[in-house]
RNA sequence: GGAGAAAUGGCAGAGUGGUCGAAUGCGGCGGUCUUGAAAACCGUUGAUCGUUUACGCGGUCCGGGGGUUCGAAUCCCUCUUUCUCCGCCA
């Protein structure tokens, strides 16, 4: 959520920049002020008549002391029209402050400069790019062969025991899942990061707080009975650590690693381009979250990406960074790099990790504040990355290690996985 | 699930209807003293909204929500959480 303040400040600017997200702004910027005065006007007038109220309760109280009963009585008559008057304004100042927020809800993150123009992924523009293609034969098979094959994911169980994108992973690999995971926290933790395990299931105000809600209230698992939402990543509860608390200067940055099932309904997704591991309902994921000064969320930003490329590299897989257009960037985000690694069978690039700069978007949203060092209380930047989402990875090493003799794993997994091939 | 107790500022802990945004202690910050530090002493120390060029002034906040009252941290209702005892349980 933005500030009313700094919409106000930087009217043309944010149009101009929010106009890169296909976001039309104007109209509602519009609204924002204006219901902004009237708000601001409202309690003004509620203040002073609370005041009044005020100074004739203490009086009321001074009479009955001196023995002044008549008169506190007379006095009470004027006070209790004060009260009737203050709840009508403070009806009042409710609507007009929830009808601000609502239109406040509706207004995604302005896009920082370097986001490039665009409507769709095609937009999206190539910051780097490593590794070669494997050189696989003609035979070479996709994951959804190999994984039948080898006998290492069964989605037919997970039909039968779940539903659709809930698969069982059995034997190597489940054993596989269990090494990507360790080897991820790892070289997180070397990295500085500290490991939490957070809840699964977060309530309502946690889904505003990150901005799952309100625009994507139908991606998720809700479970009725308890109003809570099953999370969609570990951003959600690790970020909502910090909802309506204040930090010092000093703290920063906070570093925060968890592993976690993910849980997305992907509704109207379903369909396409989601055979095998490239689209699930249920899957596992390591995400790396930062708190920072804002001066320094950009410099943070480059941290992370060059933390999940090392990643990668380490793995062997062949990836790129592509900075996302405005089409593309989510609701919540400023600056988002998306990670793709090439799955050789498929001859497609998957998305594995997206790393984003949220700036103060979240941090408004939570009342995550800290004290600056010149005293003042300001809003944090808040930043999250995958460091990695399992299943895309899973696919690529599958196609593109595949031999003849089975599925080599990388060097570096070895020590994780407990094997060095599986057939 | 049943019975009882409790929830106050960064922490501990007073306060049961009228200058209480809240005593006191610890912690934090500033200062005096000291070669330096500690101790001691003095001062200061919440958030948020509105208003003001500014000094300041005003509103709201004592777990959340609602109510009683001219006036609520204090009384009532409700929800949540924590603790103790019992039951159940990986």
């Amino acid at each position: 959520m933005l500030q009313v303040q700094y919409i106000k400040d930087h009217r043309e600017e944010v149009i101009n920049l929010l106009a890169i997200k296909n976001f039309k702004a104007s109209d509602l910027i519009q609204q924002v002020i204006d219901l902004d005065i009237k708000r601001r006007n409202s309690q003004k007038k509620l203040d002073d008549l609370l005041a009044e109220s005020n100074r004739s309760a203490k009086e009321i109280g001074m009479l009955y002391k001196t023995g002044k009963v008549e008169e506190a009585n007379k006095l009470k008559e004027v006070t209790i029209e004060y009260k009737h008057e203050a709840k009508v304004l403070s009806d009042r100042l409710g609507e007009v402050s929830d009808q601000l927020n609502a239109l406040l809800l509706e207004i995604p993150n302005v896009p920082h400069p370097s986001v490039p123009g665009g409507n769709t992924e095609q937009d999206n523009v190539l910051v780097f790019e490593e590794g070669s293609f494997p050189e696989l034969d003609e035979k070479a098979l996709p994951h959804w062969d190999l994984i039948k094959r080898y006998d290492i994911i069964n989605f037919e169980l997970g039909n039968k025991v779940t539903g659709a994108g809930f698969p069982f992973y059995k034997g190597k690999g489940a054993r596989l899942q269990r090494g990507l995971i360790n080897f991820f926290l790892d070289r997180a933790l070397e990295a500085g990061y500290i490991e939490y395990q957070t809840p699964l299931l977060v309530n309502r105000d946690s889904g505003y707080g990150t901005g799952q809600l309100p625009d994507k209230d139908g991606q998720m698992y809700k479970i009725n009975e308890e109003d809570y939402y099953l999370i969609p990543t570990a951003e959600v509860p690790i970020t909502n650590i910090y909802r309506n608390s204040i930090l010092k200067a000093a703290d920063f940055p906070i570093k925060n690693v968890a592993y976690s099932n993910c849980f997305r309904r992907e509704a109207g997704s379903w369909g396409k381009d989601v055979r095998g591991l490239n689209r699930l309902h249920q899957f596992d994921k390591v995400e790396i979250v930062q708190i920072q000064h804002p001066e320094k969320s950009y410099e943070t930003l480059e941290e992370m990406k060059d933390h999940v490329a090392s990643l990668l590299r380490e793995l062997k897989l062949p990836f790129r960074i592509m900075r996302l257009c405005g089409g593309d960037l989510s609701f919540t985000s400023a600056l988002t790099y998306d990670f793709e690694v090439f799955s050789g069978a498929q001859k497609k690039w998957l998305e594995v990790s997206s790393v984003s700069n949220f700036e103060s978007f979240q941090a408004n949203r939570l009342k995550f504040r800290f004290k600056d060092t010149d005293g003042k209380t300001k809003l944090t930047h808040t930043l999250n990355g995958s460091a990695l989402a399992l299943p895309r990875i899973v696919a690529a090493l599958l196609e593109n290690n595949q031999t003849e003799e089975g599925i080599r794993m990388p060097e570096v997994l070895i020590p994780y996985t407990g094997f060095e091939v599986i057939s």
